[in-house]
DNA sequence: TCGATCATGTCAGAATGCTGACATGAGTCA
DNA sequence: TGACTCATGTCAGCATTCTGACATGATCGA
């Protein structure tokens, strides 16, 4: 099964499942969403105004992964089919803080429900010694992986 | 910080943090790929070939988590380019068992090398016992999200 | 043997995300 | 105060991946 000498076995490799698994909640979550006609970053985002109101533009692009440019685009079409707004001028510097409106969050509630339903699902016949302690290993990828970067 | 009531907290949602485990790989490796002109799926592609050498376009596609048309455009690329070899007519059927050059392989290595080291580094202060951990508990949830995926 | 079903390779067009670039406002330091 | 650095919002162009569609060859059941 192995090669030996191979550098990066896949078999084995936990990097390699990682994706498989971020692959596999991707395509699960685009399964529920669909039917709701909204993707996995336009949830994402809807999501983290619901729970921190008044986030920028370029904190939510870093909350949902995305560059802000990336960002910036999927706002400008959260404002104009109504489910977001922001002020026409910054409070503050060039900041413009985001919110939900009661249509956005009314939209927000379903898809909510499905991608709970779908966490729900993957964590099924996990103990919750199991889950935190995926918590606590999760974290330190991220922050082992952080580190070294060069603070790209 | 949770706001009570709401459905899915970020601060301690497994899967917002499996997503952000593999944002930081992915960026990572790709930290490490773009100075040898490397995508990601670019050498998935190829570390699969070396390990796994004839395997067709839609297994490889199906290896690196992306659809078989996006695999045959990254394939013909590839082959232009002289890392890989297809057989002009399929030995069976339609499937045309693909296989790397020896420049293909050389480029590989370096690059192998590379991931190698974000893999190592990614790891860093966890121990055998964790590690092993992290590998039943992924696999756990990928299969979790698979079987009630309708197929899809 | 024949028809239905399925997987494969491939082309074309659309969607999504990224890099590059620019102007603007805040904070820092001499 | 003034120069410098940094983060932000935004526009434009490019890269990557996806969905839709089609023809072809293998497989299975009647």
């Amino acid at each position: 099964m192995s090669q030996d000498g191979a550098g990066v076995d896949l078999e084995t490799s936990l990097g390699y499942l990682l994706k498989e698994a971020s692959s596999a909640l991707r395509s699960a979550m685009e399964g529920v969403l669909r039917p709701l006609g909204m993707s996995v970053t336009h949830y994402s985002c809807l999501e983290l105004l619901a729970q921190r109101p008044g986030l920028s533009n370029s904190e939510l692009a870093r909350g949902t992964f995305v560059t802000r440019q990336t960002m910036n685009v999927l706002l400008q079409a959260l404002e104009r089919d109504g489910y977001v707004t922001r002020p026409a001028e910054a409070p503050f510097g060039k900041v413009l803080p985001a919110e939900l409106t009661p249509s956005g969050r009314r939209s927000l509630e379903k898809a909510t429900a499905a991608v709970r339903s779908v966490e729900v699902r993957m964590l099924a016949g996990m103990t919750e010694a199991e889950q935190s302690g995926a918590f606590r290993i999760l974290q330190s990828m991220v922050r082992s992986l952080r580190d070294g970067n060069d603070g790209v």
